[in-house]
DNA sequence: TTCATTATGGACACATCGGTCCGTAATACA
DNA sequence: TGTATTACGGACCGATGTGTCCATAATGAA
């Protein structure tokens, strides 16, 4: 039984283990990524993870070793379930344009649920454009593998399977749509007003 | 001679004036906002905005009162200026082709100098979405201000000028995909990617 | 029991934050 | 000259921020 990173030290599961860890982790995780999300990272005070993860700092400190870690390991999760979901939402459809009209209502979705944290990624991007290269490059590489993603999608289908300047041209042009839509997501544009949105995003394709 | 607003009092000019105001208002508000534009509210502190105008706290506090105050006055010069000036450019070519051209070439001007600050509208959307209702309704008017923007200038031309629905929808996608290539900017795509999307914008119209 | 670990409460260090206040010098007009 | 205003240096305030330390209790396995 392996306990994992706490802090930079490795706890194996050899030795004699005392008391057992009471919470959760994942949850832990999920719920911080969850206020990172919505609030930024300046917006986000360690009171806050506190409070909504309902541990002592003492025990994130131990967990995760510092704000700047549990913001990495929240990033780290967004890219790993969140891009993840959208990739797998989007290779279901067996033709381009369905492929898009599922991926954009999964962007919609939390919308319908009263949830506007827009994009993870565009956010930490717009925070720390100007003091972490770190998360730039992330952002960076994030963009790009969207763009991939989506090309990849569209190939399913001609007359994009057989061409593949349109397609990365197409491409490009959902990804700008996409990063858009979810800036307005954000921003507070009505329901109605995404939705028609995605619709002329679809009727490109 | 007027000296306009201090704080919240109205000094008037038909007293004894003394030692009069040694730095340029205007300069220090530009550069006040350029910090808050690059950084965000939160990444900029008060001896940022020392140091950028040259000015000391007790003048900055004095000319405007609170740095909410200067971050609302920051914002309402991006929209008196920066999305006055776009709207300029976007109307002066004679076909919406071009003006669209001219628009998105305005953009990528800054990053051709280095500059990725992308837009300040979007960036203080994201960063306050959650906590001041102020600034998301100013998002909210300003990307709807965008869209009509983009309908006006798509009227110059058939077939938008003779279809309204037409020409909405086309404002709406080239707005989203406005929206999400200033997000890239800022996200650090490089430039000939950034071209390549604006190429695709364009060859929608 | 002993030992290793987790959890908790509380104190605390240290920096930074926005913001205020005071004393003093400089400036311009009456 | 006196007066009103601006500018500056510097001290200072209270709040908040991240992060550490310690003592103590709880827990489970050897």
């Amino acid at each position: 039984m392996n306990y994992g990173l706490i802090g930079n030290i490795v706890v194996s599961g050899n030795r004699v283990m005392a008391r057992p860890r009471e919470f959760d982790p994942k949850t832990a995780l999920d719920r911080i990524q969850r206020a990172f999300w919505e609030k930024g990272y300046h917006g986000t005070s360690m009171q806050d993870l506190e409070r909504i993860t309902e541990l002592k700092k003492q025990s994130l400190y131990r967990e995760f070793g510092n704000k700047d870690a549990m913001y990495a390991r929240a990033l780290k999760l967004y890219h790993e379930r969140d891009i993840t979901h959208l990739a797998q939402v989007i290779c279901k459809a067996p033709d381009a344009k369905q492929r898009f009209v599922d991926l954009f209502e999964a962007v919609l979705e939390p919308v319908r649920n009263g949830d506007r944290s827009g994009c993870f990624l565009c956010n930490s991007a717009i925070e720390h454009a100007h003091d972490d290269p770190q998360i730039q490059l992330n952002a960076q590489e994030g963009i790009k593998s969207t763009q991939d993603l989506f090309n990849t999608a569209l190939a399913v289908s001609e007359p994009y399977k057989g061409n593949a300047a349109l397609r990365k041209q197409k491409a490009n042009l959902l990804a700008a749509g996409y990063f858009g839509l979810r800036v307005m997501v954000r921003g507070g544009t009505p329901l109605d007003e995404l939705e028609e949105t995605v619709s002329v995003l679809v009727s490109t394709i």
